[in-house]
DNA sequence: TTCGGTGCAAATCATTTGCAGGCGG
DNA sequence: CCGCCTGCAAATGATTTGCACCGAA
């Protein structure tokens, strides 16, 4: 809440870094056929939650959602629960700041691929991080103690260059 | 709340694996020396949730500590207070397992190294993980960035051997 | 003695849920 | 038409805060 502006502003600048990653985005029909195979109905709240995903890159709260993107044109409990859903068709990723906000973004299901954040601790700009080949060695850990369905969280936070002046 | 009570089972269960670091642990004198170093004042429950973080071993949430450790011998608020100050005086270090709830461990200024926590989406159970390997690469990102003042999150989660069956 | 620390209760904030009505497939 | 979705409002759960009192240094 208290950064939030200032984490508004800074959401323009999120940098993409796909250089090694073929540049096809998906298009909202695709998400919207993705939606249908997980039996969920095309309502306009979701739509237009789909749309805001998939227009705006990084990873949104649901109040960032509800107030920002779709103009407060469905209730925060639907942008909620819609969230909710997506996440469980693994449309879109849930996010951890460390700052008891979930955020979440877009999941490419055929191109997308897993990447972190590196969030300035002072502006709260968000860059996008590839760690394919972390990727890799974190993984082992887990598998080295016999563990399955493996996931992670890892995100970075530091005082990016602007701020240290 | 939901997992707690499994958790809780679980607590004792976490596994040590510190065999290649020396095996000093910080002391209670110890932790009250660096409390005074902060200016902290040394008060019956900041005695106790010391006592409590350094003869228990793993992330606990302020009302683990509460109810389990301390016996409510001070209020829930007085955690969360003290927690927070430990946490700024670089005493003990928050994790987040991505369910809301934030969790504490000691940090043992002098000899305790940073690790990481393999957590099962099942039981619960949490593991830890070292990654001194990782830690080079991982804040290599960061910098190449010019962020400077870096920390991250990394948390596994998985399905452990037992709970696979 | 002096603040910083505490207990208690109320407030806050993100998120969830119950319920009755609405609409997508 | 049926059952999933929605809005609304109230509930929840973790964490925070205001305030008057108390005790560590």
């Amino acid at each position: 809440m208290l950064g939030l502006l200032i984490l508004d502003i800074f959401f323009t600048m999120i940098k993409k870094d796909n250089s090694h990653h073929t540049a096809h985005q998906i298009t909202i029909d695709e998400l919207f056929v993705e939606m249908k195979k997980n039996n969920l109905k095309l309502t306009p709240p979701r739509k237009l939650i789909l749309e805001a995903l998939l227009k705006n890159h990084g990873p949104f709260s649901a109040e960032d959602i509800q107030t920002k993107f779709i103009k407060k044109t469905c209730d925060l409990a639907t942008v909620y629960r819609t969230l909710t859903s997506l996440e469980e068709a693994n449309i879109i990723r849930r996010c951890e700041f460390g700052d008891g906000i979930a955020r979440y973004e877009l999941l490419d299901p055929k191109h997308g691929h897993h990447h972190h954040h590196l969030i300035c601790k002072e502006c709260k700009k968000v860059e996008v991080i590839d760690a394919c080949e972390l990727e890799k060695s974190i993984n082992s850990f887990a598998k080295k103690r016999g563990f399955t369905n493996i996931s992670h969280i890892l995100e970075f936070f530091g005082i990016c260059p602007n701020c240290q002046a």
